[in-house]
DNA sequence: GAAATGACAGATATTGAAATCTGTCATTTG
DNA sequence: CAAATGACAGATTTCAATATCTGTCATTTC
């Protein structure tokens, strides 16, 4: 799959892909399912880019008509939003893993893993940009229009990070807080690097240092004050 | 201490206004100086919005041909620029004071200015997005197609918060550190609040509550780690 | 003669007619 | 009869002709 210029190492995880189909039967004379209409249209949309994309490419794509994608998805728009929402889903699933890594040698201090999963976000949101700007102009272009599955995706990750947050005042090694208010303010004071629409500041070679700056201060304020 | 919608009174400084020329000469009569054309382009733009406004128009109300204004300005966008600029400067000056008030008595702690510098940036932001929608856009727009004049701005608010990071180490409130990268870091961890991109999220009611958590977890932070 | 003007060429924006796309549904297919 | 088709109406996009705007400069004004 794609992988280019040079990823961090710990990107990987999220590149594992598809394929979910591929040796169901014969090849396209399987029937149409949903999710091979997914795929497909992420393939399509690649290739095309959002604006150009439209439901007769993806039902050609599928060797269907295009009446048959609508038996499956109500409008151009739900499609988009469940390609998006696939992509989404990739993106937050090596984050899980971080916030999850609870074990008692493995996960090492709350904080350690705050970093390291906010690292991670950023490292993928600015992969994103690079290597796939199609999909990732989709995204965009579909926060633009309906942000309710975006919002739900945002919902997911101030979810993970409440997790690490609560884990840290278990241990205590954070103060005590209240861990759901706590997740939304890292969250919105880290989206400067993960928010695409901060994207064009990404590119700036100080942009990791200034993350770590932001996130000692986050940390050390979660350690001592309130 | 909860006041929401209404704009927080220290808000009311910036609102004071132009009219630094009306008692100058008969009235139109005067020299066409750079100043007024500034004054009425930036009238003009208000009125008419980014999209709609053109040279012709500037010209047409400070009634000269639109050659005059050649005369002050390279371009369309130079006078564009220039407006953006005097708008910025006025939104930088109250932040201006709080950055440099330093006295004994009146300062307080440089936690607590900084907590007022960003809530006033906070608040001056919002309050553009509400009641000068099209001063809101031009600058948008400006920032898109010349982030010159904008950066220049950002560097001068992070100079300022800089400063007031700078007198909370010397008077040993904060732990000792780089104030430029300090500061640099609080902007950024702030800018889901000031960052006009993401102004959609700003009619969250709990918004304020929000920034209140950052501030107070970045606060702490740079009181006691690093 | 410094400042302002307005006609002008090239660049940009507007407009509306033509082409394409979305979403539906009566019909066909296996 | 469940699944797929493709013709269709209305919505949207494209495209090229047309109109407007920007930036210049030879000329006029005071």
């Amino acid at each position: 799959m794609t992988s280019s210029s040079t990823p961090p190492a710990f990107l990987m995880a999220a590149a594992t892909a598809p394929d979910a189909e591929a040796g169901a039967g014969g090849s396209g004379t399987s029937v149409l399912t949903a999710e091979r209409i997914l795929e497909v249209a992420e393939e399509v949309l690649r290739r095309f880019g959002p604006d150009k994309t439209n439901v007769v490419d993806v039902a050609r794509a599928l060797g269907v008509s295009h009446g048959s994608v609508y038996r499956h998805f109500a409008s151009k728009a739900a499609l988009r939003g469940a390609v998006v929402e696939r992509w989404l889903a990739r993106v937050s699933a090596p984050l899980a893993e971080i916030a999850a890594a609870k074990g008692p040698a493995a996960g090492k201090g709350a904080g350690e893993r705050l970093h390291l999963w906010v690292r991670m976000l950023h490292a993928i949101k600015r992969q994103k940009v690079l290597v796939e700007p199609e999909m990732f102009k989709a995204h965009k272009s579909f926060i633009l229009e309906s942000g309710v599955a975006v919002s739900e995706h945002v919902a997911h990750l101030e979810a993970q990070l409440a997790t690490i947050v609560a884990d840290g005042v278990t241990s205590g090694e954070f103060r005590p807080c209240d861990p759901a208010g706590v997740a939304g303010a890292l969250f919105a004071a880290t989206s400067s690097f993960h928010n695409p629409a901060s994207a064009a500041s990404w590119s700036d070679p100080e942009i990791e240092t200034r993350l770590k700056t932001v996130l000692d201060l986050l940390v050390a304020g979660l350690k001592a004050g309130a």
